[in-house]
DNA sequence: TAGATTGTTAATCGATTAACAATC
DNA sequence: TAGATTGTTAATCGATTAACAATC
């Protein structure tokens, strides 16, 4: 125990909720950490250390009640309240994050979004206004966001997050191929196509041997 | 060393790769991993250990050849031969993927859209044509595509992945929160937003501690 | 009670980090 | 030559896996 973080494991947990809600949604009141291990092929004993962190527990026999794995999972993730987040370049990517439904269940809200492009500024995307770069500290003082979605062009990616960070962000979601520097106390989280399809390239050329 | 694979370096490796390629615009025609180390904000150690699985090797004193580094991480991720992929759902993440330009730089080509709402069926999306759904075994046949990339619905996506399995692809890219059932020798690569924003939560909120 | 399941403690495995010899 | 850098071998660290006692 006495271990509070572990990345593999709060990784995962998002699997687990998915299952989770599903499960709920169909009715079903309890489930074993066997069953969602069968369900989601991975080893029981792996579910079971992983539910050990977010402070759930079960009872022998009968398993865990699903209404309370489920919260006690968004409450360690503090996906139970809303973060207020912005998102700056409104291209494919950028576009694609605006208008996609899913972050309310992960507490997430993009409430102002950005573009260096005169061009979309005025523009609305998926319900959301674009506004000038230059609006952005002003609005970051009055909406008090704490997360950064960057999703400009690779060349643009450090004068955007030293944007975010001026305006005293807490972190920053990276959608972008840059490493981008940031002080020691903003949390940068990289979120990496490139990586994944990378992965899947190997995987499948060993594949093949 | 023996070693061939190891997942942490493959997903390090395209983030190498841009930066090099960064460094070959600008002229530089060697590099040393003390050097990549301080722009990566990486330990060189790690790299130098990265690097070796690509087979590329240096000279004491002088470092790499930019070119040559280039070449054998491209090689050892395949890259430099060009695979033919489809893409399945045409929503916001397809939509956003089928213009993502970047693709081209790492060897994969997007040659057909598909998705089961009629409504979609016929219009173009970022110059591809999207074709329904039934149309899909008889193109895989022709094209030869070997990657499928799913960008469905959650409930969908099980039954879009059997599909493409059917046809014979060797690997899936799953950018939905399921955990598909595919036969052994298929590869999956789930591409998991929920898991980036869940460590991003989790280290925010550990920071505010 | 018997047996399925939880949850903890120990063993294994793999990746990272450290140390250092080899080389230009 | 001196010194920066490569690349290998060994030590450490952390996560996964195994074993098993506790419990309903």
């Amino acid at each position: 125990m006495a271990k509070v973080s572990n990345v593999p494991t709060i990784r995962r947990l998002p699997g687990y909720l998915h299952l989770l809600k599903e499960l709920k949604e169909e009715g079903q009141e309890t489930v074993s950490t066997t069953f969602l291990a069968s369900e989601m092929q991975i080893d029981p004993i792996v579910i079971r250390k992983d539910l050990t962190m977010t402070g759930a527990s079960g009872k022998p026999r009968t398993g865990f009640v699903v209404a309370d794995l489920v919260e006690a999972i968004e409450n360690f993730l503090g996906w139970r309240t809303t973060t207020d987040a912005f998102l700056v370049g409104a291209g494919n990517i950028g576009s694609a994050l605006l208008g996609y439904s899913g972050f309310a269940s992960y507490g997430l809200r993009i409430v102002d979004a950005f573009d260096a492009s005169p061009a979309k500024v005025g523009t609305i995307v998926h319900g959301h206004l674009i506004l000038p770069m230059d609006k952005l500290p002003d609005r970051v003082a009055t909406v008090k966001a704490r997360l950064g979605i960057l999703t400009v062009p690779a060349d643009a990616a450090q004068e955007a997050a030293d944007l975010m960070v001026a305006a005293g962000i807490l972190g920053i979601w990276n959608f972008t191929p840059v490493k981008i520097k940031v002080p020691s106390d903003v949390v940068t989280q990289k979120e990496d196509l490139a990586s994944g399809l990378a992965e899947l390239s190997v995987r499948v050329k060993l594949r093949e041997l």
